[in-house]
DNA sequence: AGAAAAAGAGAACAAAAAGAAAACAATTGA
DNA sequence: TCAATTGTTTTCTTTTTGTTCTCTTTTTCT
C-alpha cells in the first residue's frame, strides 16, 4: 500500500472540506464536474486509492448505481482543536504522515493522554488475538520509544509502518503479532523506527 | 432493508424541504408535476422504497383518493453537551435504570446511532472472543428488540442484565457467550428484556 | 536531457437505476 | 350511473454509474 500522492491528498481534503455541499453521496461524475476533470477513469484510480488508504469508504447500499462515497473518513467534522487526527490506515503502509492533517476525530478522554494523539485504522488481523479486529480505530501516541510489551506503531525501514507488540533485545528488536497464524518479524534496531505506542482502540458495529 | 438511492434521497428532501408548500397530501400525479416527472409509476417505485425505510408513511385518512405522504417523522435527541450518558458496567448487574449516576462521555460520530445511546462499561470475559475484553466501554442503541447474531444488553428475570449474542428461537431465547469456555444461556421469551444493541466498542489501554 | 511516475482523456462495457407509457382496479364526486 | 381521479402493476427504453482499457500529457526525480 503507498502513502497518498499529492492529487489523491488534494482530492481527499476536496471531500472532506465539502462534504455539506452533497445532498446525497456524490458519483463520479459528480465529483469530475466538481473537481473540473474531464474523465471518470482518472478520478477512478485517485477514489480507489482513497478508499484503499481507508479514508473513504465506498457506498455499499446498492449494488451498481453507487460505489459512491461517504463522508470522509468516518469523520466528527470537529475542530482541531478537540478531535484528533485521523491519518489513514496502518497495515503494511508507508511513513505516516503527520503533516496532512486530513481528518479530525473526536476520541472520548479515556482513549487519549495528555500527550500528542492520532488515529489510525487497521487494516489486517496480525492483531486479532489481542482484540484488534481488521477495520477498528486505534489511538496512538506519537513517540519515538516504548517499553517491552506495549503495541507500536513500528516503521520498518523506512518504508513500511506495522502496529504489533515490540519486544526490544540487545542488538534485536522483534515485533510480536497477535495472531498464532502469523510469525515474529526480527530486526537490527537502526531498522525499526518507532513511530507511537497504542493507548486506545474504538470498534463500531453500525452496519450502514 | 435497502439503502436508498440517489433519486429516492432527492425526493424525500424534496418532500422534507417543501412540505409547508402543499395544502394537502399530495397525489402522485401533482407530485409528478412538481418533480418534472411524467409517469407517475416511475415515482411510485420511490415512493413505496421512501415508506419502506420508515421515511414517509401513506396518508390513511380517505381510503383510495390517497395513498399520500405525511411529513416526515423528525428524531430530536439531544443529549446535554453532545457526549453519550454513561450509565456504568454491565456484568451480573442491576436494570440499568437503577443506576442513576450519570456522567457523559464523549464518544465519536462513527460509534454510535442517530438513535439513543449510552454507554456501558464491560466486567468480565464473556464476550472475549468477539474481542470485547474486561474493562472496554460498549456504545449500546437504546431499543427493545434486536435480530438474532447481533449483540445486545439483555436483562435477565428483571434483575441480571447481560452482554451477550442473541438468538431467538420459537418460545426460547438464547444468550450466547463468545468465550468457549462458556455455557450458552437458555430463557423463554417472556424472562428476557432487550434493552439495546451493541453498535460501538471502545478500549484504553493507558496504564495510570 | 531522459527515464519513471503520476495524472488525465476518452472510449467501451455491463449492470443498475430511472423513466415513459399503457393498462387496470378502486374510489370519489357529480 | 358515468366520468374523473388515484393508486398499482407491468413492460419497455433510456440514462446513469462503476469499471476497465489504451493512449497521451504532465510532473517529478536523477
Amino acid at each position: 500500500m503507498n502513502v497518498l500522492t499529492r492529487r489523491q491528498r488534494e482530492i481527499f481534503n476536496y471531500l472532506r472540506d465539502n462534504n455539506d455541499s452533497f445532498t446525497c453521496p456524490p458519483s463520479l461524475d459528480e465529483l469530475c464536474v466538481r473537481l473540473g476533470m474531464a474523465s471518470r477513469g482518472s478520478l477512478y484510480k485517485h477514489i480507489m486509492a482513497l478508499i484503499n488508504a481507508g479514508l473513504v469508504e465506498p457506498f455499499t447500499g446498492n449494488k451498481k448505481a453507487g460505489v459512491r462515497l461517504t463522508a470522509p473518513a468516518q469523520q466528527d467534522n470537529e475542530s482541531p482543536e478537540q478531535g484528533l487526527p485521523f491519518i489513514g490506515a496502518i497495515a503494511a503502509g508507508k511513513p505516516i504522515e503527520a503533516l496532512s492533517n486530513i481528518a479530525y476525530m473526536n476520541v472520548p478522554d479515556a482513549l487519549k493522554t495528555d500527550k500528542p494523539c492520532y488515529v489510525l485504522q487497521v487494516k489486517g488481523d496480525s492483531m486479532i488475538d489481542a482484540g484488534i479486529f481488521d477495520g477498528d480505530w486505534v489511538v496512538i501516541e506519537q513517540r519515538d520509544y516504548a517499553k517491552n510489551g506495549e503495541i507500536v506503531v513500528a516503521l520498518i525501514e523506512g518504508s513500511d509502518a506495522t502496529l504489533k507488540y515490540l519486544e526490544q533485545r540487545v542488538g534485536q528488536v522483534l515485533l510480536l503479532p497477535a495472531n498464532t497464524t502469523m510469525a515474529a518479524l526480527s530486526y537490527r534496531p537502526e531498522q525499526v523506527e518507532i513511530q507511537g505506542v497504542l493507548v486506545g482502540q474504538m470498534r463500531s458495529y453500525r452496519t450502514h
